[in-house]
DNA sequence: ATAAAAGAGTACATAAGGAGTACATTATGA
DNA sequence: TCATAATGTACTCCTTATGTACTCTTTTAT
């Protein structure tokens, strides 16, 4: 169970955190005070102690730069760390400190599929990846749905309305081709909505 | 069973709601008067007290933004469909009808980041997935890892270490070219175990 | 016409945020 | 090694933001 952490706190937290990421060492408490801009380095402590106390920090009393972010728990989250891009320092994500991939992916209507082949590669999607389809039976063109072909085929395609009733189907594939068909030939079963994918 | 809300409850439920997704931290009562245009904070006191004895907000009673929206559950697991090829039918799993995204992806030692840019993205990982990361200090060659290069940048790469302790770190990316480093300037941060994506 | 819902306004105790100082301890560099 | 600067910590004092409990009035719906 997490406590609720104060705005200040937060803050306090988020500086820790980026600091460490981009110097991969813990911040004095002065220094997380230049980066918050408060002076007193009491005001500072004080809250690191409640920090310390509500379980996001812990510290090694004898020496500076003593603190140190909470090992990871591995309960319902995981440890949301930053955003990663090339080139540039972990930038911490303010008020966000963990990820709950359930929350993020499921959902009323939704199911899960197993992907099969590289039609879809050129939109990150590849064999093997688990998809989640949200139900419906109608989509916009350029969503990527799962598309039932004469009721005897399934398939998971980029969709394409064209003019007199025909129905593009395209993969992302440059060695495929879209297919079209007369649009009573084809069920919209889903749109994709998630996806995921293990190592 | 939910009790029936009032038109200014639901508005002030809504307000919350949003307010928490703008800004990650619940709103003061007298923020949620200035969203619904209410002036008397009183007012609002008591609708949201109303709002928690039905059930529908939790409240840290000592605290400021002391409020805790009702988690909704979706339940713990999508329903599993099957595998999908392109030009088959839907084919079912044996023995598995259901899959738990948290079981999958949760794990020990194991963190989330997001992905910012393009640098990855003929290995399917593209701008804003969220990757999750097996925390640990050395990898194989060809494996995707987070490199913290000299202490203050990172990046998400291919691993491969070449002669004369040179360690290459490789985009999957076509218009990128692959970095060489002396291995001591790169910390090997951890390994892609997993990721994910939301449309 | 009546009750429920919506709203204003005020007062008050207290949580949260912040400054500043003093002092013992720890790094750091010469 | 030793002097000095940097650091963590414990105080005190202060201001502002906030939740809550009231009372009273106006609007809405049945």
């Amino acid at each position: 169970m997490k406590l609720a952490l104060t705005r200040l706190e937060q803050r306090i937290l988020d500086s820790i955190k980026s600091y460490h990421l981009q110097y991969n060492e813990m911040p004095t408490i002065r220094g997380i005070g230049k980066i918050v801009d408060i002076s007193s380095p009491g005001t500072i402590g004080r809250y690191v102690n409640s920090l310390v106390s509500k379980g996001y920090l812990q510290r090694d009393k004898r020496t500076w730069r003593g603190l140190k972010l909470i090992s990871f728990d591995n309960g319902e989250y995981l440890p949301l760390m930053g955003r990663i891009a090339a080139g540039k320092p972990i930038e911490a994500i303010s008020g966000e400190n963990e990820l709950n991939p359930n929350a993020l992916l499921l959902g009323e209507n939704r199911y899960a599929l197993q992907v099969i082949g590289d039609s879809m590669i050129d939109a990150g999607i590849r064999d093997r990846d688990w998809v989640i389809i949200h139900s419906q039976e109608s989509a916009d063109d350029g969503q990527i749905v799962v598309a039932l072909i004469d009721h005897t085929e399934t398939t998971l395609k980029y969709l394409h309305h064209l003019k007199n009733d025909i129905v593009e189907l395209r993969p992302a594939n440059t060695a495929l081709s879209p297919m079209r068909y007369i649009s009573d030939r084809i069920l919209i079963q889903g749109v994709l909505v998630a996806q995921m994918r293990t190592y």
